[in-house]
DNA sequence: CATTTTTTGATATACGCCAATCATTTTCTA
DNA sequence: TAGAAAATGATTGGCGTATATCAAAAAATG
């Protein structure tokens, strides 16, 4: 069952186990003819090297590091505590795992933290990127010295990771818009949006995708321009107080940012028949709003696989192995009726805000 | 960084590494004081075994077997599809898997493989049940010999398995239902229901959580009583033109069983505006349907997550270690936008529907 | 051809654990 | 208390790989 080992390839290639050992590990100082009978008899036997038993030989430690922005978001403290879940199980399989705090939204603090990363010796690292070209001088950095990089949930630079794992925001945007239209029936209706900003490339999408679907196949509604709210709960909710108030011809909301707690403190206070509400990311007042149906829908992007994917990934690449095959990625859709009975808020209380 | 090794434990308990691999691996012939002593030192150092080098030791194959049920099911064809895509995979952790083919819906047939099993050494086995009282001898047997036992999608005897792997049905019927309500926005309707067989559990249990849904909180809707069609398409396309022909007041249709083609060909030829219509589990037909507009949400239970935790759930029942985090196993909503770009049909052309 | 350089072979140790053996000590029983 | 039984210690070889050393062989160089 288990398959031929270095020794076997060694005697069907003609040579000796040290020659194999020094084509298959890149030591050099071996003659081309050698190398071929090796490589040779390594797709002849179809050998593949025991990662368990290299790993114990080299008492190799996988060192990961994820940079996760810092700050009162509720959603980051979710993926943080998949991470520490996620560490203790993985230190069996002789991977540790540091976060790094980056503070939120700055290039500047970004890219020091991406600089500082070089010393550290780091074999992988997953980053909540940024899109700014002065991230890309210490990504290159960090490459140089052959550390696997990808960026998660917000992407980096593209030429400077290899990979990248978050959702499509414009297919959640689309998402979010078609549930909208639904609730609709076919009824006129006009949908008021917010924003934390729209340079947050996320935020942007994610509003272009809802417009796109609305045009194009609910004609009845109408969206609104966002409100940008910076994603400060106390803006948002002053934002939404107005926009409510009795008479308004409002009969949907989508905030495609975060700062919730000020909506939902905003629509719990509406008296009459709410607009029908989608958010963004499943946290604890956004469940607990489902619930208390002060809002109607959550776009979720699953950090327990996005983390989960993240994890496979940076091993795949840091051996350079095939990515395991994983659950897809999508945008996923929570109403009151399907929601996890996880545990959201290990971490939360945690939290400043 | 890696841990105390089982030397370090015995040094610790001040007994020999023999002694504490006798403790260590239930080998017998030691005093219960040593064994406390051991005990203790493991917890005190924090001892975790060295699966990788345990594994490499003992030369160890974990052999896994899958109970699948044959037939033209499209779900379970996507089933079958994760576990052949994982094993390739797997191998590389000394993992190998069977499918073993089940004869669909046969207490007999499943009573007869589970009993084969015995003697086949398996480590592992996850099998898609069924509720019989017949299964529970069988299972017994392969319990006794220290096979690890989970139910997969549709739940075993529950006193004869570890553990079940699959989603609430009663929540998947309770999220069908919400967007049904959702979607009616407050008009009064009536929900035509399909189902292969009342027997079937998870088919009860979905239309069980549908009706609560829409009696607590939609009144002005109305479930019809199930049509049961086996899951054959030819019945639920008959039944389904019926259901719905000119001047039907059916302003919904929920399907908690398989065989969707049918309904989807009687509903691309209805006339007029179509009622809203919600099916169940991502195939390529379904998809397919929803990309057409012929019907409007598709719920999933994500075979390739339950797939996954199939795998690390055999693993450490075997392995008698703690399970790792694994994403969370909920229906999950589909609409036209959040679609994956998935292979779902790999193996759907081996299939004879 | 002699000499240097490059390439190869043979071999040893270690990683952490499993499995087994055999001698020795401790504990139990008659 | 002698003898039997049980428990313990000490030790060995092996799993498949990494890494290092040293001697020997082959190739390249002048």
């Amino acid at each position: 069952m288990s398959g031929p080992t270095l020794s076997d390839v060694a005697d069907a290639a003609g040579v000796s186990y040290a020659t194999a050992d020094r084509v298959i590990n890149k030591r050099g100082n071996v003659a081309q003819k050698s190398i071929d009978k090796v490589r040779d008899a390594v797709t002849r036997l179809g050998y593949v090297r025991n990662v368990a038993a290299a790993n114990l030989s080299r008492r190799r430690v996988y060192r990961l590091a994820f940079l996760i922005p810092t700050g009162s978001n509720a959603f980051f403290n979710r993926v943080r505590d998949h991470i520490v879940q996620s560490a203790n199980h993985l230190s069996a399989d002789s991977i540790s795992v540091e976060i790094v705090d980056v503070s939120a939204f700055s290039v500047e603090a970004l890219q020091n933290s991406i600089g500082d990363l070089a010393d550290l010796d780091f074999d992988g690292v997953a980053i909540v990127g940024l899109q700014s070209r002065l991230l890309e001088h210490p990504l290159a950095e960090l490459r140089a010295r052959g550390v696997a990089i990808i960026g998660l949930v917000s992407d980096l630079p593209t030429n400077f990771r290899s990979a990248y794992i978050g959702i499509d925001n414009r297919v959640a945007g689309r998402t979010a818009a078609r549930m909208t239209g639904i609730a609709h029936a076919g009824r006129v209706g006009a949908i008021q949006t917010f924003a934390g900003s729209m340079d947050a490339r996320d935020h942007a999408e994610r509003l272009q995708g809802f417009r796109d679907v609305i045009t194009a196949d609910f004609p009845a509604l109408t969206v609104l321009d966002p409100i940008l709210t910076k994603d400060d709960p106390a803006v948002l909710y002053e934002a939404a107080c107005g926009a409510l108030q009795a008479g308004s011809s409002v009969t949907a909301v989508y905030n495609v940012g975060a700062g919730n707690v000020g909506l939902i403190k905003a629509i719990s206070k509406t008296s009459g028949t709410r607009p029908f509400c989608v958010v963004h990311e499943l946290v604890a007042h956004s469940k607990q709003a489902l619930i208390d149906n002060h809002i109607n829908l959550v776009i979720d992007q699953r950090p327990d696989v996005e983390v989960n994917r993240a994890f496979a990934l940076l091993r795949a690449l840091i051996d350079d192995r095939a990515m395991p095959p994983m659950p897809d990625l999508m945008p996923t859709i929570y109403v009151r009726d399907n929601l996890p009975a996880d545990t959201l808020n290990t971490v939360m209380k945690a939290q400043t805000t």
